[in-house]
DNA sequence: GCCAACGTTGGC
DNA sequence: GCCAACGTTGGC
């Protein structure tokens, strides 16, 4: 099993949002490595940390975990969506997407800089310089520990 | 294939 | 709202 991060805007759609709704599909990702990451190594059971991104502050408020595997984004076939892609088809898809489900949300948020003060999360990609993927993959110690720092 | 211009992300 | 960092586009 795998351990991902996954970034969304509160304002757009929140860990809140998610337990309401119980899952989602996560379209919109118009960035080749992280399209990769969801079309090729993502598997059914993988648990994905839910990060708030573009928030007051930014962190990691949740826990979801990948109910189906990458399958064609229906946004880049619509013109009228922010998302279309006019080079892609149904016949020939550039963007995929992956579907989430709510496993919970953490008892406490933990905010970006408790995860850069923690040395053991030195090495996540996340508080790497300049990285911006929204879509990522997590160790699962690193994966453990910020889970048993929101469960204080 | 290089690189300037432009667009986007995301922390602050 | 600012701006650094990065991705993408397009002229040559």
């Amino acid at each position: 099993m795998k351990y991902w991060l996954m970034k969304s805007e509160p304002d757009v759609f929140s860990i809140d949002d998610l337990k309401k709704k119980k899952k989602t599909h996560w379209d919109g990702v118009r960035n080749f490595q992280a399209r990769n990451f969801m079309k090729v190594e993502m598997k059914k059971g993988d648990k994905v940390l839910f990060y708030h991104s573009n928030a007051d502050p930014s962190g990691a408020a949740g826990i979801a975990e990948i109910i189906k595997e990458g399958y064609p984004d229906h946004t880049q076939f619509d013109p009228d969506d922010k998302h279309f892609e006019p080079k892609a088809s149904p016949q020939k898809p550039y963007w995929y997407m992956v579907d989430v489900k709510f496993v919970e949300k953490l008892k406490t948020f933990v905010p970006l800089n408790e995860i850069k003060k923690n040395p053991k999360l030195r090495k996540m990609k996340l508080v790497q310089r300049g990285n911006r993927l929204s879509v990522m993959p997590v160790e699962k110690n690193e994966f453990d520990e910020i889970v048993k720092m929101g469960s204080k």
